[in-house]
RNA sequence: GGAGGGGUGCCAGAGCGGUUGAAUGGGCCGGUCUCGAAAACCGGUAUACCCGCAAGGGUAUCGAGGGUUCAAAUCCCUCCCCCUCCGCCA
């Protein structure tokens, strides 16, 4: 959400982000309904204080000079609570306006409509030459049987997955691993809860649009959540911290849900795209400042690449173009890794600035050195996502002979240096 | 699942349906005092929006929403959250 006052003030700079990040929304319908509000509620405010006026002097009347005042209050009465109903569904309508008011993307990010003009940066890693004709992952975990997938389909239905044997503990280790680098670079580890209300999801921009990619509870206010951004986010909402409880920085582990809707054929195959996966994320909420900003910005890119140096995972850096990346997001770079059976980069994290975008929605502010109440800031990025991960650790890391050897970073959190083939069928 | 208790400002804790944004205490900030500090004393100490150059004024907010009333922190309804006891349970 951005400030009211600074659409109101600079609609050209709203207007141009709307259509850098090909958002559908009428800027003119919003000012309207903006300046219809701001008028009604000047009248409504004048009602009330003049009701107000009119109830105390009707305290402090004599019995027979109550009756006419009385009277004037019902009159008054009756007003107000037509005009507040109008007020109340102009406002909501206003709110459900501003929810979709994009962030005012980095100058220099990329513009363009869709993530064909994101901008490769960098490139880390040697894309591994295989001596031998390489298996894909979902070959390697038939091979080593370290997956149910056709069986748990049955179950679970598509897109499920159950890992088997070593794959079970390379994710757990996986997991740790990512986690205690994090946790190294400062951050406090945090297990969130997997369901969230709805506000949640308001609040990190999930919703309104992408509800279609949301599990709902039947019978209940909940929903899965797909990153522990929504909880994060959520934990601080409607409080107001000191600076000096800032930055709080989370390392998020949780379980996570898409209901994929809207991608039926792509990635159907194996660990790429599933319902429920398991991810580690940073979450940053930091003074508001643009430098401040950039510098975490900075540092949790670092951290990913970290991880994936520590991998050993080939991968490319994507500073993404205003048309793919959140309507939030004032810069968002995504991390692709190798994948040699597709014979291309595919992303396995996602760095992302948002500014007080989110804070906005969510109503988290801090007090600052001079006392003054601001919304702060937020940054989150992905330290690991499993298995998705899976899919090119068992790819680039495969050996003739089908086994896959565990990265050095790794071994000691696995206890070998080759995952070895599940022994029971 | 059954029975009960409670949600007020940074914290603790008052609050008769009317002049209460809210007593009192603590904390915090500023000041007086002091060589300095403590103590004591004095003053200040919510957020959002609107009007205003400003000073200042207005409106809303006492878990959330709705209702009764000329008037609601105070009465009614619904929901949310917290706590205690019993049962069940990883």
């Amino acid at each position: 959400m951005l400030d009211l006052k600074f659409i109101r003030e600079h609609p050209e700079a709203v207007r141009r982000a709307i259509e850098q990040k090909g958002v559908k929304l009428d800027l003119e319908a919003l000012l309207d309904l903006d300046r219809k509000v701001l008028e009604l509620r000047r009248k409504t405010e004048e009602l009330l204080a003049e009701r107000n006026k009119n109830a105390k002097q009707t305290g402090q009347a004599g019995p027979e000079e109550r009756g006419p005042l009385i009277e004037r209050g019902k009159a008054l009465g009756k007003e107000i609570s037509e005009r507040e109903r109008e007020l109340r569904g102009l406002e909501a309508g206003l709110r459900q306006l501003l929810l979709l008011v994009p962030q005012i993307p980095a100058p220099n990010s990329p513009i363009g409509p869709d993530d064909s003009h994101n901008v490769e940066t960098r490139r880390h890693g040697e894309i591994p030459k295989f001596a031998f004709t390489p298996l894909d992952h979902v070959a390697l975990l038939e091979k080593n049987n370290w997956a149910e997938l056709e069986r748990i389909a049955k179950v679970s239905g598509a897109r499920s997955y159950a890992l088997k044997g070593d794959l079970v503990l390379y994710e757990m280790a996986l997991l740790r691993f990512a986690m205690d680098q994090i946790v190294e670079a400062g951050f406090t580890p945090i297990s969130t809860p997997s369901y969230a209300r709805e506000f949640a999801f308001v609040g990190t921009g999930h919703f309104p649009t992408g509800m279609d990619q949301v599990y709902q509870l039947e019978g209940t206010d909940l929903l899965l959540t797909g990153t522990s951004e929504v909880t994060a986010n959520a934990l601080h909402a409607e409080e107001i911290l000191s600076q000096t409880q800032l930055p709080l920085c989370y390392a998020g582990l949780s379980t996570c849900f898409r209901s994929e809707a809207g991608s039926a054929g792509k990635d159907t195959r194996g660990l790429m795209r599933v319902h429920q996966f398991n991810k580690v994320e940073q979450y940053v909420l930091c003074p508001a400042d643009p430098a401040e900003s950039a510098r975490w910005f900075d540092r949790l890119l670092a951290n990913s690449e970290a991880i994936l140096q520590a991998l050993e995972l080939p991968y490319r850096v994507l500073e993404v173009c205003t048309g793919d990346m959140g309507p939030g997001k004032v810069r968002q770079v995504d991390l692709e890794c190798w994948v040699p059976s597709e014979g291309r980069y595919r992303e396995t994290h996602s760095c992302s600035m948002l500014y007080d975008w989110q804070a906005r929605r969510t109503n988290l502010r801090y007090r600052d050195a001079s006392g003054k109440v601001q919304y702060a800031h937020t940054l989150n990025n992905t330290a690991i996502a499993t298995p998705r991960i899976l899919v090119m650790l068992l790819e680039n890391h495969q050996q003739a002979d089908g086994s896959v050897y565990v990265p050095k970073a790794l071994q000691k959190y696995l206890g070998k240096q080759l995952l070895s083939p599940s022994l029971s069928e």
